[in-house]
DNA sequence: CAAAATACTTGCATGTAGTGCAAAGTTGCA
DNA sequence: TGCAACTTTGCACTACATGCAAGTATTTTG
């Protein structure tokens, strides 16, 4: 195995690698322009790989299904937000952290394909499979994240702790899409951003705070 | 329409609505059976029709795949939690009722199922689309109890509070039980569902207090 | 540089999933 | 009892998904 030294893996962008890439991107390309030629649902597989150019059979081996292939979108825009939560200070507040590497999400290169994707596929759960994987599995690299963080701490080794961070954080990352979402639409003004930005900060300082404003009491047992 | 009153929906047990909770069960039942028999996976709709005694297509007139029957039982189980969660009174705080309804739950009847099915599917990612779908499928649920409970309090309109209060209930319950199975497995003695309802509380208390223990700080931006 | 090793693509074959349709069988109701 | 409404079933058909083996491109080795 090449060098897996601490520092990020340097560019061996081989002829092999970047044929690959190439296709993959081909691939997600075709799909997303036929979901908006024709709708969800409203096309094969063997319409991808002959838009992309592929045989049907080469689909295959770079993805498992229509749906895989259009959330793999949805999995370069979480995996940026993981690569920016590995940025933070491991010292940071977890909370912190998460507000910041969600907040860096909030720009038009980053949510662009997202927003699209998204008001494409509104009210039709024919994506919401792959979507929901797509959430879950950066929910399992937060908890990666943070388990590290926190092994260290007194009561790090807690995994319910751990878990429920981890959950938590995704959860309220996914609330401020989907209220901004339903706000915005498709827009990606400054404003709509700012604004998104903002939702992502309440909705984690809301975890930070325990949710308390709204109800009257919040008082809860603690054993 | 028939009466959509208020009160539940008095039974009225037809001979067809009997015959189609039958045919369901038992086609449920033949997907358990098989799936102890076999294994995630090593199976067809085929194999569950006949074992149910109906036709494969009157399979699909029930559920739309294998991993739908199996996670009807996901369903029930969620199902009952929010009854439980709707019978709490409307001015109590929600994660008050949450940690009631859920602790509702850890009684043998009801987890014994689903503890069975998580141990059949363990590391098994086959069920995690249904499992996924039937969690999102209860979080919605929550959502909608919030929406009207917060309806009238002050800043109850926040939409961004409502989703991400929901969300993050559901994280937290699915965290206690991942933890819980990771730990004792398919253990239903008494000893066991007390430690699973300690978990439920603790990690609903953990929402309430913002996640508070572990780390150092927890500042968090508010704005 | 040529040849061998490796990796990727493709076509074919196969089994299964899922849905529309119409005929046959049940149940409900007057 | 007989008709209306609903449910089951078989059939046909499209599409998904994977294994396999042969072909093509890339990398490595001598």
């Amino acid at each position: 195995m090449p060098t897996t030294s601490p520092d990020a893996q340097q560019a061996p962008p081989s002829r092999r690698e970047l044929n690959k890439a190439a296709t993959r991107q081909a691939i997600t390309d075709a799909a997303l322009e036929l979901l908006r030629a024709k709708g969800p649902g409203n096309f094969t597989v063997e319409d991808i790989a002959d838009a992309a150019g592929i045989s049907r059979r080469t689909f295959f081996n770079y993805f498992s299904s229509t749906d895989a292939a259009l959330a793999s979108i949805v999995h370069g825009f979480l995996d940026t937000a993981i690569q920016q939560l590995r940025l933070r200070p491991a010292d940071e507040p977890m909370l912190e952290s998460a507000q910041a590497a969600l907040v860096a999400l909030a720009d038009p290169e980053a949510v662009a394909p997202l927003a699209e994707l998204f008001t494409l596929t509104q009210q039709s759960p024919l994506m919401a499979h792959s979507e929901l994987e797509a959430w879950d599995h950066c929910r399992a690299q937060v908890f990666a994240v943070a388990r590290e963080r926190l092994a260290g701490t007194p009561g790090g080794q807690d995994e319910l702790y751990v878990h429920a961070l981890a959950g938590s954080i995704i959860s309220c990352g996914k609330a401020a899409m989907e209220v901004w979402f339903s706000r915005r639409g498709p827009d990606l003004t400054a404003g709509s951003l700012t604004e998104l930005r903002q939702l992502l900060i309440d909705s984690i300082a809301l975890l930070g705070t325990g949710f308390a404003p709204p109800a009257s009491s919040s008082a809860v047992r603690t054993s």
